[in-house]
DNA sequence: TTATTATAGTGGTCAGACCAGTTCTCTTTT
DNA sequence: AAAAGAGAACTGGTCTGACCACTATAATAA
């Protein structure tokens, strides 16, 4: 523990530790954490501040706990927080526009970045695809943010779309002829052509 | 405690029991919570259970506490979520390309954002400080971010400059020219326009 | 061998103690 | 009377030790 700032509380503390834990010994969703005690005796704590942090990190769907068995990492995508929080802020107006507006942009942005980087084959299995299949919207643009190939862009979607999904707003409808436009914009390479053809499938009027 | 339900953890009961009493006394951000002993009384359960139900609302950035004064409930807004789950899920995949891709289209974003929704009175003012200041490249895309008036742009450009600064790559050089022609582009309201400018003050060849 | 039973380990919870700050009050000083 | 100061009272931060309930494993008995 030593090492860290002391100014903050020792349980942040401890969830850094267990960060650079996970971290440094590889460890992946399933494997199993060090007991309370023993991370109490390693860490020279309270057991009750490595409970805090374990908590805290439980909360927010990063690990899970199995009485008389033991603290496991958990495989997180965005989940039970995102409904947590909800239930906390689903008051706020603005914030709920300010998510709409950024997942939007970023599928824009995941749209564009697909547009360039992705070759004709990928594109037109993506349509071919997206031709036969019944798809949701979710499921369409996680597609999408795959052809962006940028993980950061999907991890932010992928957050985005959970509070999204879990403001339960009114979505608006989509047909599989603006999907199919979106692509088929993707294939043409126009820049200006696919943004459109992605506010036209959202009903954007500007941005 | 009243038993809320069979066995749930008594910490997650007393999340619930907060949200509750936050709903039904109609706490706003900047208001008081019970102290931690109150709340161990009111709610018949041990200080520790309420201080692991606390610390998990805090890392979650819903609350605040204060040594001495209290804990209170906090202005959610952006999200520091986004902060958390971030140093969790992106620790590893430091892709520096995606962290320059990613940071690049966010700031586009914004200043599309920031043109859509700021007035002339805004940017004007943007513009003479600009013209005027001494300022780094973060300052200004931070006052982008800004009259991009997206608290979810905003923590998330926040962290993205964090990493990126972190990776200390070669820089591009960039006049005052460049920044002006941004804002200029800003206030004539072509998108069009704006988003050559800002490629060309990134010596972008695409996107 | 298989079934049973201790036993050790793990999380869940509580109570009490002490520390370190802040706030409020009441006395002392000016 | 007003300002300054001292101290009590309160708040969060942390640790310790004690149980409980549950699980897994080792030792034992069939």
């Amino acid at each position: 523990m030593s090492q860290h700032q002391k100014d903050s509380k020792i349980y942040v503390e401890i969830v850094k530790e267990l960060r650079t834990m996970i971290d440094r010994d590889g460890l992946k969703p399933g494997d199993k954490l060090p007991s309370e005690r023993e991370l109490s005796e390693r860490l020279i704590v309270g057991r009750s501040s490595v409970r805090e942090a374990l908590r805290a990190l439980e909360l927010l769907g990063l690990i899970e706990t199995r009485r008389g068995e033991g603290t496991f990492i958990r495989d997180f995508q965005g989940n039970q927080l995102v409904q947590l929080l909800s239930t906390f802020i689903l008051q706020d107006e603005k914030a709920k526009k300010d998510i709409v507006e950024t997942k939007n942009l970023i599928e824009m942005d995941c749209l564009l970045l697909a547009q360039n980087k992705s070759n004709d084959d990928q594109l037109l299995s993506f349509k071919s695809w997206a031709d036969t299949a019944v798809f949701t919207d979710d499921e369409f643009f996680l597609k999408v943010a795959l052809l962006a190939d940028n993980h950061l862009f999907l991890r932010i979607w992928t957050i985005l779309k959970d509070y999204y999904n879990s403001l339960k707003m009114d979505k608006v409808e989509t047909t599989k002829l603006e999907y199919m436009n979106v692509i088929n914009k993707l294939l043409s390479r126009q820049r200006v052509e696919l943004r459109e053809a992605y506010r036209s499938l959202r009903k954007m009027s500007n941005v």
